[in-house]
RNA sequence: GGUGAUGUAGCUCAGAUGGUUAGAGCGACGGACUCAUAACCCGUAGGUCGGUGGUUCAAUUCCACCCAUCACCA
């Protein structure tokens, strides 16, 4: 199978940009990469191309709550991903965003062929309307009490405490959360996609995509359901690319995200002389496309894209890989726990090849969830890669450098034991293939104490003291090192930095997969030095408590409660603005200096679009005076006065009753 | 609520088309060694295989129900 270099393009989800990289992203990219370089290191020619998925509301509205473009919010954390994501070795070939030239130009032609194939209609639906804020409001943009079990505060799609799914509109007492108004219902003409046609199609794809038996049985089960069409138009105001022939309806984000993928590869093609998008997309395309996915979007990859791709007379995906969600120690990422760890912070810490040494020894094929246990973390890479993996060439290396002036043997002494390391390639090859990293990781460090034991065996310490066994040392210490770098092979795609020392150690230029199975012999090597250090639990204690702190917003899981005591942290105080003037070089800003009581201070409020300064001359406030002194731009603010509203026009002071002096502690 | 998945030693996980003493690595404990980043080597202890009931000569493995965790319900 390795013989003929194969054509793979494979893909990782695109990472919806707004949000910084975490733990469990990286479960992806690291599974990803580590297939990737497997591949590559196999000879084969393989692309790896991702993008961030730039479009839809969530985006559209964070941009807005930060006063910036939907480009330059996506911008920002693209950059994030990109280094991210770099400094933990996941080398894409191409990253993109769906918010490209490409990605528009091959929506608007699949489009153009799905309607030219009678794929696409329009109808009529009925949505909840916010008519404050002028727009169509998404499930989760709804907020009530549930319909079934009352619980206050729950999303407009389905209850978080009894688990009822459920329409807007069922909900008792339904608020928009974006403006707090009661949404109305409103009518909408749709564009929707013939899912319904494809079961047939669908069905036939599904057999030849090898696809894992967990996602078969979800399929069959959507089957089962029967395919309903599928919404793929949303109103303005939308972020994303416009239907042709429309004003006011764009496509919705779940179209044109996968459609990112090609668009990514585009990008690279346009770019690389010989790479021809053609030959990979085209219907009789004889290369590979994989896509590497979270078992949470089974239904986009398995159903809508297939079926998308077909219509649209591309070919379709070879397989789908999904994986499962990451825990950490068995519970879901919390940040009161400060186990929702990002990615940057835990490279602030820690080793990233330690990492994807833990993923790779978690993963398999499986829909099934993987927990990152931070002690089991910090004992299996200690043990594992230090204690087992690296110490073979370190126990062996003093030998050959002091004794041997750093050549190895011309010969090995136990062929048949090398033999077993040659000829491990196969299993531990398929198991890579098949993404049994797991069963992969296992196979290497069994070998890894058969390489340890051996050594232990000869006992190269007792045989140096003897003048006429010294030949055996170096005999002995070249065997062991032969096995160190077989193995280092098997783990480039998982630890490529690690394998990169490695190799400068012994003195290669590069490895294929199949330098695992020939000795190096004769050569000279360079003076060992520690490939890796240990973890110190230290380190981890640390990254845990950056991640408490660097999010020290409760997050509603666990913290929707605060104590009393928390509350009286705050100092609240009522102050008297003794001066309000707007400041120089900037737009929302108000100078104010407050009385409070015995003091005066001087604090910046964004209020200037809401409030004329003169306006507020003599009137009473509420300010936080606890609040630390952060030094701005244009002074040093000491407080932070309270308002309610979204920002903008709509900011509302409070004030206190008539009677309130300046200096009153609120409580 | 419906559907699907998962639940095996202190921890992380293998495994069994139902059949003699259920496995590995780590950890713990004991021993040995000193080349090696207190690493490595040898050995010992640890499990009513989530719970209850059923089918069977025999179930942790099949069935039903229940509990817990996760996902999906477009």
């Amino acid at each position: 199978m390795s013989d003929s270099p194969r054509k793979i393009l494979v893909t990782s989800a695109l990472p919806y940009a707004n949000g910084s990289p975490h733990m469990g992203h990286l479960v992806e990219y690291i599974q990803t990469d580590i297939w990737v370089r497997f591949q590559k290191l196999r000879g084969h020619d393989c692309i790896y191309v991702c993008a961030s998925d730039a479009h839809g509301t969530p985006i559209m509205l964070k941009a807005r709550e930060l006063g910036i473009t939907p480009e330059e919010l996506t911008a920002g954390y693209s950059a994030e991903f990109v280094n991210d994501f770099a400094d933990f070795g996941v080398e894409f070939d191409n990253y993109h965003t769906t918010h490209s030239p490409e990605n528009e130009e091959i929506v608007g032609q699949m489009y153009a062929a799905l309607r030219a194939s009678n794929d696409i209609y329009t109808r009529t639906i009925e949505q909840s309307y916010d008519e404050k804020e002028g727009m169509f409001l998404p499930d989760r943009f709804v907020k009530g009490t549930c319909p079934r079990c009352k619980s206050e505060d729950q999303y407009g799609d389905a209850c978080e405490v009894c688990g009822a799914t459920y329409a807007p509109e069922d909900l008792i007492d339904p608020v928009s959360v974006l403006s707090g108004t009661t949404p109305v219902k409103r009518e909408s003409e749709h564009y929707f996609f013939r899912l319904s046609e494809y079961e047939e199609r669908l069905r036939d794809w599904m057999k030849v995509a090898k696809l894992d038996r967990n996602v078969v049985a979800k399929l069959d089960e959507w089957f089962d359901a029967g395919l309903q069409d599928w919404d793929i138009s949303r109103d303005a105001p939308y972020f994303g690319f416009r239907i042709p022939g429309t004003d006011d309806k764009y496509f919705y984000v779940w179209l044109d995200a996968p459609v990112g993928y090609m668009a990514s590869f585009k990008h690279l093609c346009d770019r690389t002389d010989g790479l021809d998008f053609d030959a990979y997309w085209n219907a009789d395309s004889d290369a590979e496309v994989y896509h590497f996915i979270g078992k949470d979007i089974m239904y986009f990859h398995t159903l809508f894209w297939p079926a998308v791709l077909k219509g649209a007379g591309y070919r379709t995906p070879t397989s789908v890989y999904a994986h499962g969600f990451l825990t950490v120690n068995g519970q879901k990422m919390s940040k009161s726990r400060g186990t929702f760890i990002k990615a940057r912070t835990y490279l602030d810490n820690l080793n990233p090849e330690f990492l994807r040494y833990y993923y790779a020894a978690k993963l398999g094929p499986t829909i099934e969830d993987i927990d990152l246990n931070l002690e089991d973390f910090i004992a299996r890479v200690n043990s594992d890669l230090v204690g087992k993996l690296v110490n073979i060439a370190s126990r062996c290396a003093g030998f050959i450098s002091k004794r041997f002036d750093g050549e190895l043997a011309e010969v090995l002494p136990e062929p048949k034991l090398f033999a077993e390391f040659a000829d491990a390639s196969t299993a531990i090859a398929a198991h890579y293939e098949a993404r049994e990293y797991s069963k992969a990781m296992r196979l290497i460090m069994a070998l890894a104490d058969k390489a340890n034991r051996y050594i232990d065996e000869r006992k190269p310490w007792v045989m140096a003291k003897d003048e006429g066994a010294r030949p055996d040392v170096q005999l002995v210490c070249t065997q062991g090192i032969n096995m160190f770098r077989s193995l280092m092979v098997y783990l480039a795609p998982v630890i490529p930095g690690v394998a990169e020392s490695a190799r400068a150690f012994l003195n290669e230029s590069s490895w294929h997969w199949k330098d695992a199975g020939a000795p190096l012999l004769g050569s000279s090597i360079n003076k060992f030095k520690p490939l890796l250090t240990r973890v110190d639990p230290k380190q981890v204690e640390r990254m845990v408590e950056q991640s408490k702190e660097s999010t020290p917003v409760a997050d509603n899981q666990d913290d929707e409660f605060i104590s009393i005591d928390d509350f009286m942290k705050v100092d609240l105080r009522i102050a008297r603005i003794e001066k309000a003037e707007p400041v120089e070089g900037a737009d929302k800003l108000l100078a104010l200096t407050l009385d409070v009581g015995d003091d005066k201070r001087q604090v910046f409020a964004g209020i200037k679009a809401a409030y004329d300064p003169e306006t507020l001359v003599g009137r009473h406030v509420v300010v936080v005076a606890n609040l630390a002194p952060r030094k701005m731009r244009f002074g040093v603010s000491e407080g932070m006065v309270l308002a309610a509203g979204p920002g903008g026009e709509d900011i509302f002071l409070l004030s206190p009753d008539d009677g309130a002096k300046p200096g009153m502690r609120v409580k």
